[in-house]
DNA sequence: AGAACATTGTGAAAAATTTCTCAGCATTTC
DNA sequence: GAAATGCTGAGAAATTTTTCACAATGTTCT
């Protein structure tokens, strides 16, 4: 029987704070740290130094997924990577498509080269046609005008934009046509999708004025 | 005189929420679209509606730090942008160091090329023999045993971190030592650093987790 | 087997953040 | 110049998120 609350809703329907999934990353991360090097199991106590988030908020996080620790044990490590990894949809392998061949997503189809953990670059677009054609790490570069028709074949979910800010738009809303269910945006712009579509952005400029704010209250 | 508030503290030193100072990036990079455009005033709401944030917590984010609109009328962006850069330091110019002059390093310093925005990579590091005495862009690179003794004299505050994830911590370290305040991390690894030095961290594998999870949930 | 111990899971309290609301004030209209 | 309008700034309310505190529970030691 599942367990419900006194509201009757479905317990693990409960709304999991955003906050909670990026730690739950983090989580993850950690926990293969102490993993490689050997370490079995660890208490909260023990992964919150690490990450350097409170104890109670990470056994919090977690019991929005329900239990998976020992009293007075703490928690199998294999098993708490192998639950993360379950509940943020890791076990299956992700395919996605890159949009804009240059220098960043160079950068980004190396780093994601070869199937990284669970992520595998599958096809690659762009405007130049001089880039068109040729192949970048190990996956084809298309011209974006075909982006539809290649992934009614490829049926990829996820699309990275990495693209200059002026092209940023546009290609989303391709993405998006082509059936693109999530995003990950470098462009330093605010992107305009329909509800459903998931985005995130990773802003460089961004980055760095929020670095300079800290830096100059000092 | 200055403003204070019942509590007698200044108001200006009234701690701002770490999300603000987010946000007020990318009012900034709205601004900034709109002023291109050609656009001289803008009111809260249309702000708000182009960054996708409610337009109280805009007024609410700028009261933080004074008053800048007009009743009736609106902002003036020319303005505004001022203001919001004075307020993250973004009207002094700032020098950064780049350690690992790989595949994303290089990325980054051709994004950050010629003085993006106020900040101007001065020198990039790398463990590589062949890499050093090489440059990237229009900047040196030296061996990174040398960064304590090179930034001596430049005195930069802000580096970037784009080497691999066991290298890491060893590069912050290096960053610190030689007078680094404030550090971009892409590795991804939970950093270790003294308090006082901010560290933000642009973790792809991480953004792409969470897009996972949002994917899955649907 | 029982006592001592370590650590989880969670309800409740506290803190932080967002959103609502509206008085007050420039600007424009009549 | 008075009235209507549009929009800001900020106190109050609502919501979300974090932290606390402890009962419950498995483990280890004697």
């Amino acid at each position: 029987m599942k367990i419900v609350n006194e509201a009757g809703v479905d317990k693990n329907l409960l709304k999991v704070p955003q906050p909670t999934i990026e730690r739950l990353s983090a989580y993850l991360q950690c926990i293969r740290g102490l993993r490689t090097d050997g370490t079995l199991t660890a208490s909260s106590t023990e992964i919150a130094q690490r990450t350097g988030i409170n104890a109670a908020q990470f056994r919090k996080d977690l019991s929005y997924f329900g239990e998976f620790g020992t009293p007075g044990l703490g928690y199998d490590l294999a098993d708490l990577e192998a639950h993360i990894s379950r509940i943020m949809g890791l076990d299956e392998q992700h395919d996605v498509i890159l949009v804009g061949a240059g220098n960043l997503g160079n950068a980004l189809s190396q780093y994601m080269g070869f199937e990284h953990r669970g992520f595998r670059i599958v096809a690659a677009f762009d405007v130049d046609a001089k880039k068109v054609g040729q192949t970048m790490g190990s996956c084809p570069i298309y011209h974006i005008d075909e982006l539809a028709k290649i992934n009614a074949q490829l049926n990829a979910q996820v699309g990275v934009v990495a693209v200059p800010r002026t092209a940023a738009q546009e290609a989303v809303d391709k993405l998006v046509a082509s059936g693109v269910q999530a995003i990950l945006n470098f462009a330093p712009v605010a992107l305009l999708v329909r509800p459903g579509i998931v985005v995130r952005n990773v802003d460089l400029t961004s980055q760095m004025e929020v670095l300079s704010y800290y830096l100059q209250s000092k």
